[in-house]
RNA sequence: GGCCCGGUGGUCAAGCGGUUAAGACACCGCCCUUUCACGGCGGUAACACGAGUUCGAUUCUCGUCCGGGUCACCA
């Protein structure tokens, strides 16, 4: 037995299997010509992160364009100090809220679905000490004794020295040439150890690869003894990326762009398992502007960063991906303009028109994307995510609102369902304020009057105004009323006459249903009066035309 | 500092050696109009800089500058 092997066995008593084992295991899926395994591997923290659903929604469509494709959740809960508990659940509603379902991983809080998990990596010790003890054997892994101590001192002393090549490698890897013998003791002396690779590397020599995004590139080869187990057996995200995507059978690693510069790394943990390469598509991070300057949205400062924040907002999840389609593929929009009433997951999503570079996260776009898809929904659909969120929310309003249905879905019919919608609702939280004068509990019968028209006048308006309405009058009729007030009191009803000789009237009937407006409704602007009024009914209009005259 | 990646209007971005340098958001103006929206029309505004290569560079090469990432027993 060689020392590699003796190593291997006192590294690893308790590992029977090699490699082999897991292959049968884990066999390579039967995939049709073409079709993509992508996943999303996050860490437990209990956040889920725009970016996060941002690359997940990338590395979703990227499955899901293909036939049959396999889009799956792991969950790389390796850092025990990180953990936090119910974090997979808040993780994995962010994602469904905005239509990112797994096909297979976990799909729950300790609940996996499919045949090559675990999908916790806390759950797949064994596995990684499987092919751990083959690199053990083979030459590639060694354990390594120093302390966080002596690897500070170490940094320290590279950093003094001026170094470019810092780090664990050649010359400054202490444990990489210790003999058997000397590996032996330490062990038996209950010394603690990581597991540290032998990489093969070369300085000198460079690696090419194609990424899917950013193209070739081109870096040095990996010289770094990096560490695979830590001490407590547990490997690091290099190491279990290698051997989880090889045996979860991945094919496009799909993740944020931070890691390009370890793909070296990677590449040669890949090839010294015996594994093939996966293919890689780094996704550059959705930044935020700052002085000027452009950093990557910050959890801590940006309450956009949380996924959370537009769920609370209540933007639609339509809304969201069609924005994140808008900063994913820039022809995302003209397909959306050839084809508006398609449904998101028909466009045919490309990781190659993904952009190089981070994108600037724009709010006001955001809203302009959600106005017009809650522009085209109808008024049932408005009503009852409304509702939805309200009830989350807002449950005073929730109560208001499903007080009477049918009238909730009426005021929300204003002006839609039409060939030109009106387009001024973002996100669900708006709704109350932009409904708010329909219901006796938010109205409250104050407004100020436009500097152009007296407390007489208006109060004249309304008093004329008040002999007239009929709810039930047709738009025609409500508005030849209207017209109909402006001549005796000194407007005009025709706006191209007022234009022309302002000085000759008070106003024109703009300027009277401003009044009558203000009254019904309390504002200045509003959809269609008509509308609103024929919905409020005779006695609440005249009732609100009373109570203003009285205030006037 | 070493190693990567990037730099087209305020923002997102088309562009692959010859274009009046698209489009969308935002902004401004006009039209439509009982308000506001919608819609229509129009407008302001960009190839970071300097050298090459070429008949010709936004496009190719190099350098400079500026931004971003990464150099952990975190992912």
């Amino acid at each position: 037995m060689t020392d590699n092997f003796k190593l291997a066995e006192l590294l690893f008593p308790d590992i029977k299997d090699t490699p082999d084992v897991l292959e049968k295991r884990f066999p390579e899926r039967q995939l049709k010509e073409g079709t993509k395994v992508t996943r999303l591997a996050p860490s437990p923290t209990g956040f889920l992160h725009f970016g996060n659903l941002f690359t997940g929604t990338i590395a979703y469509k990227t499955a899901k364009t293909t036939d049959d494709g396999i889009f799956f959740v792991r969950v790389e809960d390796t850092d025990q100090k990180r953990k936090i508990e119910g974090a997979v659940e808040v993780m994995l509603g962010g994602l469904e809220a905005f239509d990112v379902i797994a096909d297979e991983g976990v799909v729950g809080e300790n609940k996996e679905k499919g045949s090559y998990g675990p999908y916790y990596q806390s759950h797949r010790k064994e596995i990684y000490h499987t092919v751990a003890k083959k690199l053990v054997q083979d030459g590639y892994a060694y354990p390594c004794f120093c302390s966080e101590e002596e690897l500070t001192a170490l940094r320290e002393k590279q950093e003094e020295e001026k170094c470019d090549n810092k780090g664990y490698y050649g010359k400054w890897a202490k444990c990489r040439d210790l003999s058997f013998d000397e590996q032996k003791s330490l062990i038996e002396s209950g010394k603690t150890y990581t597991l540290r690779l032998r990489s093969p590397g070369s300085i000198e020599k460079r690696i090419t690869f194609e990424d899917m995004i950013k193209g070739k590139i081109e870096m040095p080869e990996n010289i770094q003894d990096v560490v695979l187990l830590k001490t407590d057996g547990i490997p690091t995200y290099h190491f279990a990326h290698a051997v989880d995507d090889h045996f979860m059978r991945t094919t496009h690693v799909i993740r944020g762009d931070e890691w390009i510069s370890s793909v070296p790394l990677h590449i040669q943990l890949f090839r010294l398992c015996g594994y093939k390469v996966p293919k890689f598509a780094h996704v550059a991070p959705i930044m935020k502007e700052e002085n000027g300057g452009k950093r990557k949205l910050s959890k801590r400062k940006d309450p956009e960063a949380a996924v959370t924040f537009y769920q609370q907002k209540g933007y639609p999840k339509e809304s969201v991906n069609e924005y994140i389609m808008t900063l994913a593929n820039s022809n995302f929009e003209d397909w959306r303009k050839t084809n508006k009433d398609a449904d998101i997951s028909a466009f045919p999503f490309n990781l190659k028109k993904m952009s190089v570079s981070g994108a600037l996260f724009d709010m006001v776009k955001l809203n302009d994307v959600s106005k017009n898809v809650i522009s085209l929904m109808s008024a049932e659909t408005v009503y009852n995510y409304t509702l939805a969120w309200a009830e989350k929310y807002d449950s005073d309003f929730a109560a208001i609102l499903s007080r009477d249905a049918d009238f909730g879905k009426a005021i929300l019919n204003i002006d839609r369902e039409t060939s030109k919608p009106r387009k001024d609702i973002a996100c669900w939280s708006e709704v109350k304020d932009y409904v708010s004068y329909f219901f006796p509990e938010y109205f409250d019968g104050s407004f100020d009057l436009p500097e152009n028209i007296s407390k007489e006048d208006a109060k004249a308006i309304l008093e004329a105004y008040l002999k007239v309405f009929d709810a039930a009058d047709d738009k025609d009729t409500w508005f030849a009323k209207i017209k109909a007030l402006c001549e005796p009191l000194g407007f005009t009803p025709n706006v191209k006459e007022y234009k022309k000789t302002p000085d000759a009237f008070k106003g024109h009937v703009g300027d009277v249903s401003s009044v009558i407006r203000l009254a019904v409704t309390g504002r200045k602007n509003t959809p269609d009066l008509h509308a609103i009024m024929a919905l409020a009914g005779q006695e609440t209009v005249t009732e609100r035309l009373v109570g203003a005259i009285a205030k006037l």
